[in-house]
Formats: C-alpha cells, sequence, structure tokens
DNA sequence: TAAAAATAGTTTGCATTGCATACTATCCAC
DNA sequence: GTGGATAGTATGCAATGCAAACTATTTTTA
C-alpha cells in the first residue's frame, strides 16, 4: 500500500486556509520564545505584561479588546501576574468598578530585557528581508487583519476557539 | 487618573512579538471559517479533513507532523472525524504499527464544499492584494516559517502551548 | 536468532484556555 | 431612586497540549 511520507505539496495552494500559515508561524514563533524566556520567573504571558509596562496605567477590559482574550481568562492572567509580583491592581477612583492594573517595580526592571528578546526573535523570523521588504509584510499583515475585522466586525469576540486545531 | 482607553500605538513596534500579530491573523481567521461552516455537521477539524481528503490514504504520524499537533490530540481528532463517518481507519498490512486514514464516500463529496470555503475565505484575506502581492505575501510567510524552522529544528513539538496567551 | 531499541498508535491524567453563565459592585440615565 | 449597563470575579464544561505509561509491531544489534 503506497502511503505519502514527505511533505505535502499542496500546501500552499489557493484552497488552504491562510489559517493554517497563521497558525504555523504563530505556533513556531511560540516554540522560540518559550527557550528565550527560560531564565525568567514566569512562565507565560510575557507580551501581556510587556504592554502593561508600556501603558503604565491600563484597564482589564481595554486589555481584553486588545488581545481578544475573554475576561474570565484575562483575570486569571492577572492573578498570575500579581502573585508573581509583577503587577498591581489597584481601583480606580473615578470608577470604581474599573481596576487599573500598574506594573510593580519587578516588572519595569525586566522590561528591557523583554523587549530585546522580542526584537531578537524578531530578527531571526525576518532574518534575510530588506528593511523595505520587513515593511511591507508589516503592511500586509495589517491589512489582513483590516480585512479579516471587516468581514465580520464581530468576530473579535465570536468562538474564537472550539478547536484550535484545523 | 488617566487610563489610555484607545487603541495603543505602540502594537506594530519592532519589539512587538511577531507572535502577537500571527495570533490576531489566525483568531479572526478562524471566527470567520467558524461562520462558514454553519451547515456542515463537523464543528471542527475542517482543514485536516481536507488534507485527508486529498492524500487520499495518509498516516496519522505524518499528519501530525505537518501540523505540529501531538499524537494524543491527533488521535482524538481522527476519533471524531471517524465517529461522524467522514474518515476511516485501516491496519496498514506492509507495517500493521501503522494506520492509515482514508475518507468516506461523504467526506469526498463533501470536499468541493470545503475548499470554496477556503478559497473564498483566504480572498476575503486578501481582498485587496494584486496577483503579484498575493505571491510575495506567500513568499514572505514561507520565508518567516523556514527561518523559525532553522532557528530551533526541534522547535516542531516543543511545548507549543503552556498557554497561548501572549 | 533472541533480546533490546525504536516506532505507531492508544489511553489516561493534569494544567491551561475559551466560553458561557451567574454573580457583585458600581455607575449612569431617566 | 430604580433599572439597565459596565467592570470585574467565580465557576463549570469542553477542547487542547503535553507527559507518561501502555500495547503492538518492526528494526537493530549483539
Amino acid at each position: 500500500m503506497q502511503v505519502p511520507d514527505s511533505k505535502p505539496v499542496l500546501f500552499f495552494a489557493d484552497d488552504t486556509p491562510l489559517f493554517y500559515h497563521f497558525n504555523t508561524m504563530a505556533k513556531r514563533y511560540y516554540g522560540l520564545m518559550d527557550e528565550e524566556f527560560k531564565d525568567i520567573d514566569i512562565e507565560r504571558y510575557y507580551f501581556i505584561l510587556s504592554l502593561i509596562c508600556k501603558q503604565k496605567n491600563i484597564k482589564q477590559q481595554f486589555l481584553c479588546n486588545c488581545l481578544k482574550i475573554d475576561k474570565a481568562s484575562m483575570v486569571r492572567v492577572i492573578d498570575y501576574l500579581t502573585r508573581h509580583d509583577y503587577i498591581m491592581r489597584i481601583v480606580n477612583p473615578d470608577d470604581r468598578r474599573e481596576h487599573i492594573i500598574i506594573p510593580t517595580e519587578k516588572a519595569l526592571s525586566a522590561l528591557p530585557h523583554f523587549e530585546n528578546a522580542f526584537r531578537k526573535l524578531n530578527d531571526e523570523c525576518l532574518k534575510d528581508f530588506s528593511a523595505v521588504e520587513k515593511d511591507k509584510f508589516y503592511r500586509m499583515m495589517e491589512r489582513v487583519v483590516d480585512n479579516l475585522s471587516a468581514a465580520s466586525p464581530d468576530n473579535v469576540f465570536l468562538k474564537i476557539n472550539k478547536s484550535k486545531i484545523q
């Protein structure tokens, strides 16, 4: 019985969902990120934490919107980062429903390390890209995101993960 | 207290991990895919199924390799698709350890619908791209995948999902 | 050739996540 | 002031990644 064993040729066909390529890139980047942050005392949420550091004070709901993460999961993230002494919650005196997330000193001093790691990984990703190509790639990704958002504005919080395997 | 409320400007900075963009595109595409397949009696694994249909007979291990899915999860996928009468398992007589996955008639007749849906979604993604731009985008993605694979060949099955939130 | 190692797939268990729902506290509009 | 909206929390379920143990085979090797 003949069984294919090598890479199928049809993977970059026009009837291969782009989802597959986006997901492949994301998974592989993720693996590298994991190696890159071995020596940090948290195992996850590096990018969220860097956002929190850069914004200085940021609301939970806003993080959910930016990252398309539901608020229940976000609570768990915030709990985790708080437990590891990277952030603090403060009730917003102007609107006591809101919690402002602020980075601790520990987080702020780790930020440069995070940014360097991200830059290094990005460079790895695009190592043979010229400056012009890099720029083009970024713009194209922006357009894709715009196109996908326009196609279904509600999509943003639609069932995103019944299953991630496709 | 001043709290930022709109889209932060730093999202396309060079110290924003490309992971974020890959993930955003994947999540949004996923949402659309979900809508597109509303009328199918399976809720997941459309792309895996289309691969199985196109390859005609394919080994489980090969699917794992292509899609970077661990074999335990793949068993669940195969179980699901078998239960819904889209595929069958056959022991390979040439190597009785292996299971060959073959599509049923039901799957083969659904395939065109799948391919059309993928093409439609891809068109949506790239709707304002010229043919040349599309081609460039595909090639760039290929290069990114190559770069990431070269950076860490073991990455393929490295802890991919301690957490997908970043 | 018999024993050991490798491979394909299955099963099970745990942690994380997405998502839905219900809940509390607070704010806003009327 | 009441009702509805909003921010966040708590909880439960299903899907997933991953590890480990397991069976059944095949391949290696001593």
